[in-house]
DNA sequence: GACATTATGTTACACTATAACAACTTTTTC
DNA sequence: GAAAAAGTTGTTATAGTGTAACATAATGTC
């Protein structure tokens, strides 16, 4: 029954739909994990679902200070731990940045296409590729737990905006 | 006349080789670039090779003092950057920590395998999952300019002493 | 030697993350 | 339902990582 359409995030579409399959995603998981998906934690996920853009830990703060909330980092990393721990969002290592999971529930680790240009990331799953390089890794009688993939470049759509603004 | 055995860093080795050598290539690339290979940075260099442990930059800082350099965050970090610029350190994104690059001057993203137990990090250099990488982006429009793939595990050895020591 | 270029010294600060303990809420147990 | 336990949030302070900006010194070019 999961509904995570393969819509990339570079494309088009309507992203009030990724939000609120995510809540909704969050409330089912937290459901089954017995968590509590607070209000608190509940709007730290909805501002990482503003956009396809990761946002530091910081930026999150001076939004939840502006919706109210009480401010100081502690604050913000719990909620932000908690999500991470519920497989909610993803920590985007080369940016300091946190985003939302795409697939939550089914244990992962995410592999992240980086625009240069518009922030944007979009979130592959490719278990083939996973294997892959378990595979490579293996050859070398490693056994590998998890994997950080995050591949910078262009998306389709500033490509195409690069070719019509030449020069 | 490139010297980059295929040694793995978990296996044991004679490691005063992979300094010498790294020193060594460093000299030949620095000279080639028409860069200089200060003192300081050299210094640097031989740090992040004194194991194939990743180095933070103030563990660096510390290191450097003891050895009377003077001590300032800008000193490490203009050092860090002038040998991640010419491909003689990859920095570890996970870790925020630098190693040693393997296969210097030949402009390439590195993989890694980062093993849990001993900290040890051994440098893959398999092309063809670099452009199966390529591919799986590609495959989403996406163009591709650089990697961070850091695979996080146990290396051989210390599965072997896992197995010795069980429970 | 005068000049431009490159490298280093120095101070101060920005950004990211956590430790430690107190107060409050919700859930569980009796 | 009161008491205890577990979980969550508040609060203060601090640790860890990285840069900006400007001064000084060393090196290379003519
Ligand atoms: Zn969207
Ligand atoms: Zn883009
Ligand atoms: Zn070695
Ligand atoms: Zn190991």
């Amino acid at each position: 029954m999961s509904h995570s359409r393969d819509t990339d995030a570079f494309s088009p579409h309507d992203h009030r739909r990724c939000i609120r399959t995510a809540i909704a995603e969050a409330e089912r998981i937290c459901l089954e994990h017995n968590s509590r998906l607070t209000p608190q934690r509940q709007a730290v996920l909805e501002l990482i679902w503003s956009s396809h853009k990761p946002v530091g830990a910081y930026a999150l703060l001076e939004q939840l200070r502006e919706l109210g909330h009480n401010g100081q980092p502690p604050t913000v990393y719990r909620a932000l731990d908690f999500l991470l721990q519920h497989g909610l969002i993803h920590r985007i290592e080369s940016l300091n940045a946190y985003t939302g999971c795409r697939h939550p529930g089914e244990h992962h680790t995410g592999q992240f296409l980086i625009c240069s240009q518009c922030q944007q990331v979009a979130e592959l799953d490719d278990p083939s590729l996973g294997s892959r390089i378990e595979d490579s890794a293996a050859r070398h009688g490693f056994v590998a737990d998890s994997q950080v993939i995050e591949i910078r470049g262009t998306c389709p759509q500033c490509q195409q905006q690069d070719s019509h603004e030449p020069r």
